[in-house]
DNA sequence: CAACAATAGCGAGCAGTGCTCTTGGTGCCC
DNA sequence: GGGCACCAAGAGCACTGCTCGCTATTGTTG
């Protein structure tokens, strides 16, 4: 007996070529387009035979979700760790660029989660950890300038803070104590923003409006960074 | 023969009444569960009937998305126009608080509006109309701002107004002539981050981030006031 | 090593979709 | 009133997600 069962491995590896074969199909055509039969199709089995496999489209498209979450997340890290780690300005640049160059690249997977979401569709704990990346990313970042004291915690004082959820500051490693705060307030308000100018690029709403996609976000990004009180 | 034609009077009449059919299914199911053969059958007509009045799904489709963004900016510029014309920061609340409490009360047609665009599909040009109030509502009041002199165009010089479309100051009557400007950068930069917001809370990407979108919501709005330099 | 049972794959089939085409009727205009 | 444009209907095509019963393989266990 191989290690862990050989049923099992094999399993393993046609439900990847299975998400493989679903992934390409969405890169190149859409979410509302993926047919679990065209995907059978292609792997040249029966579309029931899938149904072993992903119980569901909604399923497979959870898979495809997660992929996309961690793909994005992976890129903005990747990015953020090539600059000096003392330069906050430069790693908030790089998860921003780099969020924006993965969407650009890969339209349809950022659609997928940034866009509408599906109906009848509830997110699965299983999402929820590499959704979160990007903003932590961001977090950690500025929690970085306020350790070092470069960015200070107590600037623009709204209280906007406590509108937030209990213990997300803790969480991503804010400062948490000062009930006037709006410091995380502002840090979610740039991820916001980040993914808003995103979503508009792709979606089409910057037409007639912005002719330089690049150096408007790029702009943009700087006076986010300055926001959140990055020096 | 009364004016007009009676056939096309009553041509018209149906169109109306198919696309009002269309619109309920889409605000209590979504747009990915609307079945033209659903409206068909609840008006007890055959399926292929409709198809004289609406030459596909995507063209009913069409009408509703700028029966959508009609319906968002109406009541944009509703609000705005029930505040003092001098209180820009009143006007500008207005219209953002509107924007939301319109996208709370229908998800699936703002979903359809801001969500991700249909694949194969292109907004003709009925949409950019109708698409375009929101922002420019806001505009038309800071260009108030500018024109009573409380708003500085000359603030925050970055020079970003280059990176949008060639037109667009003079299209919603905000100074141009200062190459330096960032007004209206920072105007769309506002605009997006609205619309951002709101997607956000809709699509569920404030879920164990934001406890209470509402008071998130104003605070950020006072933020984006402040940005665009109103006073 | 052989019998067993778990599992993979298949094909038919159901209910639904968008859309087309033909066929027959009906209301409108000259 | 006659002719004609228009309109509704129904059948049908190609596709979808998903289910079910069947067969055959194949890993595992007595």
């Amino acid at each position: 007996m191989t290690a862990a069962g050989t049923r099992a491995r094999v399993r393993a590896e046609l439900t990847r070529e299975i998400a493989d074969v679903a992934r390409r199909h969405l890169a190149s055509d859409g979410a509302a387009a993926l047919s679990l039969r065209a995907v059978a199709r292609e792997l040249g089995m029966a579309s029931s035979a899938v149904y072993r496999y992903f119980p569901s489209r909604d399923d497979l498209l959870t898979t495809l979700i997660v992929d996309a979450y961690d793909a994005l997340g992976a890129a903005a890290e990747q990015a953020e760790s090539a600059v000096a780690r003392t330069d906050l300005r430069a790693r908030w640049r790089a998860v921003c660029s780099a969020t924006r160059t993965w969407a650009v690249a890969h339209p349809h997977e950022y659609a997928l989660i940034y866009g509408s979401p599906v109906p009848g569709y509830a997110a699965p704990d299983t999402t929820t950890g590499p959704a979160a990346r990007v903003g932590e990313a961001l977090s950690r970042l500025i929690a970085d300038g306020v350790a070092a004291g470069t960015v200070d915690p107590a600037a623009d004082a709204t209280g906007a803070d406590t509108a937030l959820a209990a213990g997300l500051a803790v969480r991503v490693g804010l400062p948490a104590d000062d009930p006037g705060s709006s410091l995380a307030a502002r840090t979610v308000l740039a991820w916001t923003t980040l993914f808003g100018m995103i979503s508009f690029e792709l979606f089409g709403h910057t037409h007639n409006v912005v002719a330089d996609n690049g150096r408007y976000f790029d702009d943009a990004v700087e006076r986010l960074a300055t926001m959140v009180g990055l020096p």
